[in-house]
DNA sequence: GCTATTTGGACTAAAAACAGTCCTTTAGAT
DNA sequence: ATCTAAAGGACTGTTTTTAGTCCAAATAGC
C-alpha cells in the first residue's frame, strides 16, 4: 500500500456533490446558521435570492426550509416585510457524539493553522476602511458579550471576519470552512468558562494587533489562539 | 454601499453547483488533466470508479467523457485492460483569452501565497517516509525534463506534490484548486524559456530545503517562487 | 485456441431538480 | 379604507440525473 499511496485516484477532485441538493441544501443553511452567518433573530435573504445564492432552484431550497423550520431551527411569516428568522430556541447541537476519525481531527488543525494567522497577518497589513474597522470591533463586542450558550456562533463570526478584511473571497471561504469543521468538532466537548474567558482576552490581543497594522504580532496572537483550541480539542478527542 | 459590504449575503457559502452535473463534470475531468492529475499517456480509473469519485452516475460520467472525446482530449479503448488514456495529442489550452477581473486575480494571487509556502513548510517538517521522498523526487524530475509544451501540468503536478506530503487532505486540495486557478491565467500568457528555466532552479531549490528538512527555507523559497510568477501575472494581466 | 474477467457501451424506468407561473398574505404608503 | 409591493406558498410540465440491468469487446492466462 505504501508505494500506492500518491496515486492519481487518492487525490482526485473530491466529490463536489455530497448527496443530493436537497440534503446538501440543508446542511449548508445549518452550518450557516452555526457559524453566526445567520444569527439569531437575523432574518435570512428571500427566498429567490438566497436559492440563487446557493446554486440550487427555489423549490429546492424550500423543502430544505420547510425541513428546518419542522425543526424549530427558523421561524417563517407571509407577506411584505416578512421572511424567514432564525429562531432564538433553536435546537442545540444534536452532533453524533462519536469521536472523530484522528486524522480528520489533524488535517481541521493543520488546515486551520494554515489560514487562520495568515489571514490576521493580512488583515493588519490592509488599510483598512472605517467601516471595515467598525465591522471588526462589532464582531469582537458580540464575542464579549455573549452569554456562553450563544458563544460559538459569535465566536466564529469573529474569526470570519478578520479573514473578511483581508478582501481575499477564497481565504475568506476557507476560512469559513475550516470554522466550520472546527465548530463540529467543539460542540463534542464541553465548553468551560475559564476558556471562554481565555478566548475572549486572546480575541482583543489579535484585534488590537490587527487595528493597529501590526501583521506580526496579529499572526503570532492569531497563531498562539488556535493553538489553545487545538490543544484542546486534542486533549479530549485524542 | 461601504456599509453592505460586510452583510452576511456576501459572505453566504458560495454556491457548490456551478451549472448543471454534467458541465461540472467536464470542467473537474479538464481540470484534472490540466494539473497533470491524469497525465498524459495514463489511464483513468474504470468508469465506475471515476463516477463514485466524482459524486456523479455513470451515465452522466459517460456524457463528459463523450464530450472529451469528441474534443480529443482523451481516448477509449473497450475490453478488459482497455480504459480511457489521456491523449498525447490533446487540444492546447483554448481560454476565453479574455482578461480576468483583476479582483479574481488579487484574490487568486493571495490565497496561493497562503497556502503554498506553508505546505512547503510544513513538508519539511513531516518526517518524510521514502516513498514520500521518491514522490518529490520523480515530480521534480519531471518537470526539468519536461519540454515546454508539457511543461505547465507537470508544474502544477509538482506544487500539488509538495502539499502531498503535509499530510493534510484540505490542504493538497487548497493546493490544487489555487493552482487550478494559476493555470488558467498562465494560459492567458505566453511561456518564455527564461522563466521556464528560472522556474526549474527554484523547484530545485524548494525540493531541496524540503528534503534537508529545513522548513523556514522551503516556506522562503516557495514564497519567492510564487511571488515570481505573481509579478509575471499582475505584469501581463494587470 | 478457449475462457474468465474486466472494461466500455447502451437502454430503461424512476426519482430529483428545475424553470416558470400564478396565488396569498401582509405592512406600509397614500 | 385602499392600494401596492415584497415576501412566502403552491402547482405544473420539462429536463436532468440516477440506479440498475444487460450487452459487447478484448486480453492475459490457461
Amino acid at each position: 500500500m505504501e508505494q500506492l499511496q500518491f496515486e492519481a485516484r487518492h487525490l482526485v477532485p473530491r466529490a463536489a456533490r455530497h448527496g443530493n441538493a436537497f440534503e446538501e441544501t440543508i446542511e449548508r443553511l445549518l452550518t450557516s446558521i452555526k457559524l453566526g452567518i445567520f444569527a439569531v433573530g437575523q432574518k435570512l435573504p428571500p427566498e429567490r435570492e438566497l436559492a440563487e445564492m446557493l446554486g440550487v432552484s427555489r423549490a429546492t431550497l424550500r423543502d430544505a426550509l420547510a425541513e428546518l423550520q419542522k425543526a424549530n431551527y427558523i421561524e417563517v411569516k407571509r407577506g411584505r416585510y416578512g421572511g424567514t428568522v432564525v429562531a432564538s430556541n433553536a435546537p442545540a447541537a444534536q452532533g453524533p457524539n462519536t469521536k472523530p476519525d484522528p486524522a480528520e481531527l489533524e488535517d481541521v488543525l493543520t488546515f486551520r493553522q494554515v489560514v487562520e494567522p495568515a489571514a490576521a497577518a493580512l488583515a493588519a497589513e490592509a488599510s483598512l476602511s472605517p467601516a471595515a474597522r467598525n465591522h471588526l470591533l462589532t464582531a469582537l463586542a458580540e464575542v464579549s458579550a455573549a452569554p456562553a450558550e450563544h458563544f460559538r456562533p459569535k465566536d466564529a463570526r469573529f474569526h470570519i471576519a478578520i479573514a473578511e478584511l483581508t478582501g481575499s473571497p477564497s481565504l475568506v471561504a476557507a476560512v469559513a470552512d475550516v470554522r466550520a469543521r472546527v465548530s463540529n468538532l467543539l460542540d463534542l466537548i464541553p465548553l468551560l468558562p475559564p476558556n471562554l474567558e481565555h478566548s475572549n482576552e486572546q480575541h482583543k490581543e489579535i484585534a488590537d494587533a490587527i487595528l493597529r497594522g501590526d501583521s506580526e504580532a496579529a499572526r503570532r496572537a492569531a497563531s498562539h489562539h488556535i493553538e489553545g483550541t487545538a490543544n484542546l480539542l486534542r486533549g479530549f478527542l485524542a
